[in-house]
DNA sequence: AATTATTGCAACCGGTAGTTGCAATGTCGG
DNA sequence: CCGACATTGCAACTACCGGTTGCAATAATT
């Protein structure tokens, strides 16, 4: 009987896994989730289709690959600044870096499409995720500084107003998220939360 | 010479133009701008494609003529409820009676699209920007009465505060706005708003 | 050198968007 | 009532795009 080596032949070249996913990337980020073409993908590569259609035989593992890699390399995590102001302005700096990139709004995009399949909708969820973990640590320093009473206004009322405002900013209204403009939202936030009476 | 005279001939039909514009709106709220099929429209409306084809020649056409008769319909207005707790809250309601209808987060999902193209985004401004014209009235009866300082934070501000932050929890969270949740919203905008010292 | 898997290539299949020519229908004007 | 004319429906067709398959060429591992 002949058994197959299953480490035996040519391996798979990672140079082209990495073309292949940063151009899914790219074209991610030009077309949107549901504009992604992988024959487009494929020549942006310099790479023939078939290729691609081997390794991810389906749109939405190769999406799920795309978005898993680049989601590996962001870890700027949201640091203690020593004040509930300068938290609040890192975290908006942070959502705004991100909404900002195409790549980013692609993602935020995709988030939010009605019908982001299983897997991309969780990897797109991911940040957020961890983003909502990291604001609990921001809020357990606010509390202990008595900057922020959380029994009194929840922190997913403040997130959804921090990073909800950067997004009806960014992908509605189309301006930029100034300085001016992310102090104006930290100044109501803070002005808000402070425990008083 | 023949000239054609313009007003012989049968007439289109209103009930099937309405017939279209209503499927278009459908299958706009199911499948999104993207995804939208002008062969199912049809189905959906029980006509021919051709007939809407003749009518609207591209896409386009036809979703900014659909986008455009519903807004016509949306006159519910920001009236004066005497506090600004209440002109807030009244417009949460309304934005979020928006954003959960299906029709309206495709409309909403449309103009955040990145190859909107030009009517169809802006058509899908249009009731924001008819939002903000009511909105500066707000402001200016709160302050009239001494609870907001516009000068201290802009109206763009809080009203991307306000409508992002129900954007971010229907469209992103996929959770309900309960109204324990957007009266924490309107609570931590009244306190920072509120002028003091 | 032999084996084995990967890659590229070209042709092909299937489905869907959009077009066209024609017959049938309905409405307006005389 | 009748003729003219635009609209609607219908069916066939074209064109394009996503995805598949079979085969030859290539490269790495043993």
């Amino acid at each position: 009987m002949r058994t197959t080596r299953r480490d035996a032949g040519r391996p798979r070249g990672e140079p082209i896994e990495h073309a292949i996913l940063t151009a899914t990337l790219d074209d991610l980020a030009e077309f949107g989730v549901e504009g992604l073409s992988i024959p487009r993908v494929a020549e942006r590569a310099s790479v023939n289709k078939t290729t691609i259609y081997r390794r991810w035989p389906t749109r939405e593992q190769l999406v799920a690959a795309a978005l898993a890699a680049t989601l590996e390399q962001t870890s700027a995590d949201l640091c203690d600044t020593g004040s509930l102001r300068g938290d609040l302005l890192l975290l908006m700096r942070l959502v705004t870096a991100r909404l900002e990139s195409p790549t980013g709004r692609a993602l935020a995009r995709a988030a939010m499409s009605e019908q982001a399949s299983a897997s991309v909708a969780a990897i797109s969820q991911d940040p957020s995720v961890r983003a909502q973990a990291s604001v609990l640590d921001l809020v357990a320093r606010a509390a202990g500084r008595g900057d922020w009473d959380p029994a009194r206004s929840s922190p997913d009322v403040v997130l959804a107003m921090l990073t909800g405002s950067v997004m009806h900013r960014v992908l509605m209204e189309r301006l930029p998220v100034t300085p001016a403009w992310a102090e104006g939202v930290v100044e109501v936030l803070l002005r808000g939360l402070e425990p008083r009476g």
